[in-house]
DNA sequence: CGATTTCCCATGTTATCCCATGTAAACCCA
DNA sequence: TGGGTTTACATGGGATAACATGGGAAATCG
């Protein structure tokens, strides 16, 4: 899949968890999700981070498109690699007004309160409760800056 | 067969498995059969694990085809898992509120008690005892996580 | 004729649809 | 560019429909 044939989510936006567990998916991510022929959007716990991953069918299809073809259907090399894929996955409907309800097992995991971070990361992007962010995002930040003046130093 | 022809089956959803040996297949999962223009499910026991293996029409279709393509008479690997494919597979009915009765044998292989877990697995998806899935789920958690680890480790 | 299976309806629960409203952003025209 | 207007968006909440499940009655089978 080349760079060029998706439209990257980008921004951190946040919205709000309502009482009847849903959240409004930004408009601008669901642009970005309508254009790869999605109607919901697939969400899964992260594995290494107190967060959701979310993304478009493209996403889904060339993973699941990878994994079918090197491994055979009934073997348990397959069954694991579906496992985090599929099976910890979730297809989300997106109503009309924007919005998809998030499963309880998911605002457990990933300790969601009422405000939540969109954080846009390329091909997917991340729900954050808002407070469990805030030091993640300080950390990402100078990760980036350490990354950039090494370039930086070892381009002189 | 390719990914784009059907929605491959996700998440883990729980349901029960009642006095007259019925079990409700979660609708998101009806859908994605009826889909594959199967009116019941196909169903097996599993060879590796205590569980049933349940797809719909594309999967058996993809065997089948690949079944007729070989040599009868070469005897392979493939046969063989054809074979037992198409041998040990039952169609099972699901009635109008969604129900499919599971034979004894079945229910005796997978161990099953009240409580049922679906396994989403993309082209297929399986039906565990719950408590029996538990640890496993662990396990092929864990597998992935170390896998996705190991990722982010091999890519700085 | 007894046991099992299939069909059908009832019911509580949950998710989905739909409308209302406040707010913020975009737009337009002077 | 400023100010007013319009549109799009996010959010709350009630009404509606879908779903999973239990159980009875009819049909089927041995």
């Amino acid at each position: 899949m080349g760079v060029q044939d998706y439209l990257p989510f980008t921004a951190m936006p946040v919205g709000t968890l309502d009482k009847k567990a849903r959240v409004c998916i930004p408009a601008q991510y669901r642009q970005i999700l309508t254009a790869q022929n999605t109607r919901g959007v697939y969400m899964r716990e992260a594995l290494l981070t107190p967060s959701l991953e979310c993304f478009g069918a493209s996403v889904m299809q060339a993973f699941h498109e990878a994994q079918a073809q090197q491994d055979p259907l009934f073997t348990s090399v397959h069954d694991v690699d579906a496992f985090s894929l599929l099976s910890m996955s979730q297809d989300l409907a997106i109503d009309e007004t924007g919005r998809v309800r998030l499963p309880e097992s998911f605002i457990a995991y990933a300790g969601l309160s009422e405000h939540v971070t969109f954080v846009g990361m390329g091909r997917k992007f991340e729900i954050w409760d808002s407070e469990k962010f805030a030091p993640v995002r300080e950390e990402r930040r100078a990760a980036a800056q350490a990354r950039a003046r090494a370039q930086l130093a070892g381009r002189s």
